[in-house]
DNA sequence: CGATAACCGGAGGCGGCCTCCGGTTGTGAA
DNA sequence: TTCACAACCGGAGGCCGCCTCCGGTTATCG
């Protein structure tokens, strides 16, 4: 099990030049934030050329189909649900997801990411116009908000936390707790939040989020976590 | 490689008849798992008799077996481990297996049932030593050590938090609940912890145990959860 | 000391995971 | 425009885990 694990690891590092890309292929606005926050830049052979090829129109096609079907299998059962069926979903063969996505974390990382980047993104804006405190709460109030509409993003945040140091995801990751470091590092400053906890013990306590019940329940439970939470990492 | 490693767990008795189940009714053979369905006693005619047979030497000695080796599986892999090498491990044809534990969570059960029922026990006393915030804190804490110990109870209560109406958890999570509750409600009349969360919410926001970190780094994550929220209950 | 109910264990059907490879097709160069 | 090749497609197949079912075995009771 553990060693299926690390060989899927090395095929994937060595074989394609997949690992970063997002939905680079819809975003019409190939501004400053377009695509890979992946690289830091430290990769000489990965840096030094740029764009080895373009990805073929009906590899792309297909591409964004699998993400489409993953998605919403994603929503519906949650993202433990069978890769055959979103491939099947897809009207694709199983053999083109898994070049595609040559793990389950790469799909869910493929469909999710957008999302936790729109998360990640809204910190800095929340800072300036809100007390630290208070921003910390409004971006949690955010991550809600994202979780009931998209469902399976609690799915994704869950893989987030147990998979520590999956490669693809590791971005990501750092970005999350980043944005959550920052707001808490103001709050630190200003006095408002205690200093003796990390971005990740925050994170770790928002874990109860994917699975506080169901339905109409889930939302009362989710915002009372966060109070709890917020409760707790106000100093005093 | 663990396989006896904690054998001492399962050698205490576990030989009763019927340590505590709750029949679900899904079992294919009437098997071992008859016996005390909630309580309140309200089933009288649906078991016939208060002591339908006494188990098998035999199968008694395969039972304890069984949970022997899930408990050695569980700590070492968790609780998604394959049942089918939890059979092998204790010398065990795989459907033996299954005619004791008809589902996983069954066998979950039997494994970490004794521990969650400590647990609770232990909530009474506290309350009777301690002023109703403290042993809350102290409960917690008595949780984690249990965890600490015996790794797998985090996957158990993970099981238990997740299959919201599994009918063989049903009575643990109630009992569970029951002693957050009482802890909860202490505090909330003594004014010292706020009234607006139910233990449920609580129970969510400890979620984030079963996977704070690693190793070393787990004790201190764990312990600053439960300080973020117990801060968090505070009234205030 | 039988009769019988309970138990044992593994074969087998099902489905998911992942790999591998022969056939197909888009793409860039001649 | 044509051609060669690289990239892509898709499914067969090996492996494994889940769960059921049933013929053979054995402990327990009358």
């Amino acid at each position: 099990m553990a060693q299926d694990r690390a060989a899927e690891q090395a095929t994937t590092a060595e074989r394609e030049p997949d690992a970063g890309r997002a939905g680079c292929g819809q975003a019409p606005a190939a501004g400053p934030d377009a695509g890979r926050g992946a690289e830091a830049g430290s990769d000489p052979a990965a840096s030094a050329d740029a764009a080895p090829r373009r990805m073929r129109a009906d590899a792309a096609r297909n591409r964004d189909r699998l993400v489409e079907a993953a998605a919403a299998r994603f929503a519906a059962e949650g993202v433990e649900t069978s890769l055959e069926a979103i491939a099947r979903d897809a009207g694709l063969g199983i053999g083109t997801l898994y070049r595609h996505f040559p793990t389950r974390e790469h799909l869910v990382g493929a469909v999710y990411r957008r999302e936790l980047d729109l998360l990640c993104g809204a910190a800095p804006a929340l800072l300036a116009s809100l007390p630290p405190d208070r921003a910390l709460e409004a971006w949690m109030m955010r991550m809600i908000d994202y979780m009931e509409t998209k469902r399976g993003l609690a799915s994704s945040l869950k893989l987030l936390m147990e998979a520590g140091e999956s490669c693809l995801f590791a971005d990501v990751r750092d970005r999350l707790t980043a944005a959550l470091g920052a707001l808490l590092r103001a709050g630190v400053e200003a006095g408002t939040l205690r200093g003796d906890v990390d971005e990740l013990d925050v994170f770790q306590a928002l874990g109860g989020l994917y699975n506080a019940g169901e339905g109409a329940e889930w939302r009362g439970r989710a915002e009372r976590l966060v109070s709890i939470v917020i409760g707790g990492l106000r100093a005093g």
